[in-house]
RNA sequence: CGAGUCGGACGGGCGACCGCGUUGUCGGAGCGAUCCGAUGCCGAGGAAAGUCCGGACUCCACAGGGCAGGGUGGUUGCUAACGGCAACCCGGGGUGACCCGCGGGACAGUGCCACAGAGAACAGACCGCCCGGUGCCUCGUGCACCGGGUAAGGGUGAAACGGCGGUGUAAGAGACCACCAGCGCCCCGGGUGACCGGGGCGGCUAGGUAAACCCCACCCGGAGCAAGACCAAGAGGACCGGCUGUUGUCAUCGGCUGGUCUGCGCGAGCGUUCGAGGGCUGCCCGCCCGAGCUCGCGGGUAGGUCGCUUGAGCCCGUCGGCAACGGCGGGCCUAGAUGGAUGGUCGCCGACUACAGGAUCCGGCUUAUAGCCGAGUCGCUCG
RNA sequence: GCCCCCGUAGCCCAAUCGGCAGAGGCAGGCCCCUUAAAAGGGUCCAAGUGUCGGUUCGAGUCCGACCGGGGGUA
């Protein structure tokens, strides 16, 4: 999967000159699942797992912090724990890459 | 035991914990919209799929005349409707259970039938066969040429104008005869009907193609829930009609009311009685409206509520019907999301988990599908 | 979700009314031209028409069902 993270460093005012509609103190996360990955029914399942995965993870990001989660195709197949070590994998990228 | 056919109102089950969507109740916060917490009910399919048909629903249209366009195609029924379903008929396939069929019309008309072949659609003499004439010679009733007869045979083709036997003949031919196949008409019987069974007569033979145009019968207005309605952004503006006040009347202006249309800026083109464009959801005539219409570029908004799930609904019983289905009685409530809810862990049974995820809702069709269950058929073997 | 359109050589694309099964261009191989190359000329190769079934004597074309791709729509 590739992960994609921005993470809130200076007030919302200054981040741009776009004003977010949406509570800037609060983490937002988006998942992109392509039809190369499956049909609607292993989409949906990679989606959900994803889902609930990121939920747990949540608590240790930054505040305002934005994710978007794209999944390959070799996520199909994957369990819920690979998934998981996955998403554990990157994000460690990314926050020690930030700071 | 093997092979094959049809059907299934089969498509994992039970339990525990954490988490998600709608919603009821209770508690709390707030003027309120609403939010937070606790707890309870419910929470994807037989195909939810492909979007191939048919409807419901919503908006638009709905003086008249004419012409197109699309669909269906045995019969009788079922149904809200259908290109669906049921039963039956006809044709074809299979030993059989059973399966398959766009299954009206080719004397209403038109078109097409390539190549091959002598000839391909009121057929046709290439080789043959037969008769007559002329000529030649090795005189055989031989050969060549000319004229005619002939559709039995050869060969070509997807298809060559019925099959077989006989009479007949110079050779032949439905020319004639019997039987058979096929066509048309009539009569009798059965069936609501498609059609079936039997009998008689006739002329003696008619090619295929309508998933080619077409003819016949029946059906069909257009778009689609991103339909559409309301609120907000944004606030009005334009037009039409009715009533009414001032006035003698009209015009003008004001008030009330009903309806229709419309988001902004810039540029270009066409047009304003020599009329652009629009409406009568295909086109023409005809009628009506008529001063704007079309195109390109640029930026803006893409929020909320409803539609949204009680429905030709499901289950049970009973009655009618061969059946599809329908009537009556009783019971039940069974997803409604809007970036779009089902995941994770564990125990047992079963066994290694098929195809696959709602998006307005139903009735079908088609396609994908591991495994399981049931009912017939055929063959072999044993008792 | 709903509504449309299209599939022919490696690529782009023709094929009239259904008729010997398929034209052309680019690319590729070989030859000629040139000292050599480019350009040019000649020649060859490359399809069985997305798949399956049907109608027909005969299907790229007509009909049906699938498969794949593209577009539009608040």
């Amino acid at each position: 999967m590739v992960v994609h993270a921005l993470i809130r460093r200076e007030p919302a005012g200054e981040l741009h000159s776009t004003t977010p509609t949406w509570d800037a103190s609060t983490s937002r996360v988006g998942f992109v699942v392509s039809k190369a990955v499956g049909g609607a029914v292993i989409r949906h399942r990679v989606t959900r797992r994803l889902r609930h995965l990121m939920v747990d993870r949540l608590a240790g990001l930054p505040a305002g912090t934005q994710v978007v989660v794209r999944a390959l195709p070799a996520s199909a197949a994957a369990s819920s724990a690979e998934l998981g070590a996955d998403l554990d994998s990157a994000l460690r990228k990314l926050l020690r890459g930030s700071s």
